[in-house]
DNA sequence: AAATTACTTCTTGTATACAAAAATTAATTC
DNA sequence: GAATTAATTTTTGTATACAAGAAGTAATTT
């Protein structure tokens, strides 16, 4: 946000990062990527600082950057802190959401349900992440707002892999179904409960999970 | 942690927004900060750029860097948020606490309590952190603490004012009594009410909170 | 032939130089 | 005398130059 050149290159960096263009473990050769963007190195050297501050890339000092490897355990604590912003923000929410919005999560919850049964997982992941945008929003809590969309980002180059495990499109959005109702009735105590257990990995999902995740996770127990 | 230089001035330019020793709203001087430390502006640049990743300073664009201005509304959300990550990590302690870490909280506690009765009001503060800090561990979720700990600091600044509140440092040590028995207990539910009530501004104590605000915070409601 | 060490090359970290935008001051106009 | 505008001065943002450390390669030794 504050330099000119930088300011272009981090949301790219970011965006490549995060749908995994860039992969986790990638050497981010500065003379590389200024050449590539046409910049000299220092406004790619403050995108990388800025990056890394998020934890999207790991710094070494005078060993370069890399885009960060988490390992199945930083993940699993991840999405546990991710369970309780998520369902902070649905407790806020029904309490605090306002007509419009209500209206506004209605109609995105319509439209997630009726991609729900097909099998464009990258529209319905998208219209997904509006939605669960909204019930944010509605918490009215910007700050949450912010932490929770920084979180859910970071995490969301390993919840690709979620969506397209068979069925878990439809039963995520029958889940959506019940915290909507909950939200839209002002019942906190269950949008809260509903969004736990919802985003949490737990159970049988757990399972499913792992057997999803590329084996490089395994490797660094940090 | 990156450079040499630059990780050096982080903490340090950490340390006195933290302390309040570089107040809300002073601008942050490429050229002077260089030559304070010894170093040119491509270090300083380097440190104010991860600085404004947290959220401790505000960098605009072609106008330079300030210590960011929080207003009452970004501090209640804060809080807000603060006391809903803390009452995961107790909730989580309550479960997961090993018997050291149980003996290292007990003990933290009585020390703690040795010191409301008392005037010593930043050795207090001081011990009231490190026994945050060993709830934070127990929950043995390495995100979620390193999380708590941030947002802790980066609200530390506004904090310190409450503790001169007369009787909230006794008050203070008695609903921590309550929480040490409950995560001692396993009794995670209440340990996580206990702690949101503890960390959340309501009630009467908002009014004193207001009370307590210096002017500045009124300006700006971003 | 394997391993260790010296040497070269490459990459990062810092300093300096330059360009452009914002802030400040001075001057002119009403 | 106040306000607007032009000129000057600062200050930020970017590029380039240089220094130092890490990585890779080649040569020597066992």
């Amino acid at each position: 946000m504050s330099t000119s050149r930088a300011s272009e290159l981090l949301p790219v960096l970011e965006q490549e990062i995060v749908t995994g263009t860039l992969s986790p473990g990638t050497r981010l050769d500065e003379t590389l990527l200024a050449e590539r963007f046409g910049v000299s190195r220092t406004p790619v050297r403050e995108a990388l600082n800025r990056l890394s501050a998020t934890g999207l890339i790991e710094i070494r000092p005078r060993r370069g950057a890399i885009v960060a490897e988490i390992s199945v355990q930083d993940l699993m604590n991840m999405f546990e802190v991710m369970a309780e912003l998520e369902a902070t923000c649905a407790k806020l929410a029904a309490r605090r959401i306002t007509p419009d919005e209500k209206k506004a999560l209605l109609e995105a919850h319509e439209e997630c349900d009726s991609l729900a049964g097909g099998d464009q997982h990258d529209m319905y992941y998208e219209r997904n992440t509006h939605m669960h945008n909204l019930i944010y929003q509605a918490s009215h809590n910007n700050f949450l707002e912010k932490q929770t969309k920084e979180l859910r980002q970071r995490l969301s180059p390993h919840r690709r892999l979620q969506v397209r495990i068979p069925g878990r499109m439809v039963s995520s959005s029958n889940e959506h179904g019940a915290l909507v109702t909950a939200i839209l009735d002002g019942n906190s105590k269950l949008a809260e409960k509903l969004t736990r257990d919802h985003v949490a990995i737990q159970g049988e999902r757990f399972t499913d999970f792992l057997a999803t995740l590329p084996a490089h996770y395994l490797r660094n127990s940090a």
